[in-house]
DNA sequence: TTTTCCATGTAACTCGTTACATGATTTC
DNA sequence: GAAATCATGTAACGAGTTACATGGAAAA
């Protein structure tokens, strides 16, 4: 929720846009860093806007459909930095996926959990290799910084698989 | 949602038990794990039930109020068997919460940027320092490899927020 | 001429949380 | 006599996704 509009925020911090500007960056860009869908983004610009964080200007170009032109206000801005600030002190509950099937891996024949883990490892080593592609600079240091970290923990996350695999492969417990 | 169900057929997989039993265990052993709350338990429980993986039988102790106890089926099984090896190969979406905000770092006044991630890095310790004191072999293996995982992520975590609190410190750029 | 692009949205749905209701029983 | 325990749920809400609608213009 929080992550959501602080995005649209510091899209907008940087230029007034319309939705379609902000979607189609979000999906060509951001695709790594958020998941958010068009829908949710024309309804959290419409609630901006509504909660005077935005003011919107409708643009005519030419013959095409009109434009939402989106700009912070003074109050925007506030909420902007608030939001970061907030984003950058609170780390949050990462809650990470596939730690509850960790719980129960003794329920599944050996073979078959290392099966899947091995899966799981190819997975990671795919997403680290598209992160190592991503030019650097390319969109400001803050944005490499948070490719970075997650390349990180990426990382991390792959020494660690294979580590539990050679564990288990190991046949003792 | 998946990772809910698994966790409720996993528990169920080690013995029958009725909600409030299952629920009180979350509270009390897992609640590092997962945050699942107890209507959403219930609501799980009530669905695998009609769903066929799950039978149930009221017992009643005494004048304590009825209990729904859930055992599982061999569908329920199966249904285990096939969301533990998906979650196990499946390494999902990582979604760092956080990332967001590192992106627009520029826009906040360097001090205020190394306070809130000196707030954070001691968050972290913080929930480094918890985790280190949950007792081994408390549950079985596999919980112990659910807190190792997550333990070496936050490691990890931590390591890179002193290198970049590091360099942000140290002026340049 | 059919597809893609532009640009906005709505309606229905899912998943999960919060807050509350119930009512007997045991503990403080 | 008040509070916590036992045990189940419901109703309202919030956030987000999916799928669809619209309609002109440009590209294939």
């Amino acid at each position: 929720m929080d992550e959501r509009e602080l995005l649209l925020l510091g899209l907008l911090s940087f230029q007034s846009q319309h939705g379609y500007q902000i979607n189609e960056f979000i999906e060509r860009n951001l695709a790594r860093v958020t998941s958010m869908k068009k829908a949710t983004a024309y309804a959290i610009l419409d609630r901006l806007a509504r909660d005077g964080y935005a003011s919107v200007r409708t643009e005519q170009a030419g013959n095409r459909p009109p434009r939402k032109v989106y700009a912070l206000t003074a109050r925007g801005e506030e909420r902007f930095r608030a939001l970061l600030r907030r984003s950058l002190a609170d780390p949050g509950e990462t809650t990470i996926p596939g730690d509850i099937g960790l719980m129960f891996l003794d329920q599944l024949p050996r073979h078959e959990v290392i099966e899947g883990l091995r899966e799981r490892l190819a997975r990671i080593e795919e997403q680290i290799a598209g992160l190592e592609q991503v030019p650097r600079h390319g969109h400001g240091i803050g944005v490499d910084l948070a490719v970075e970290h997650k390349l990180v923990l990426l990382r991390a996350d792959r020494d660690w698989l294979r580590g539990v695999i050679e564990r288990l492969t190991s046949g003792s417990d």
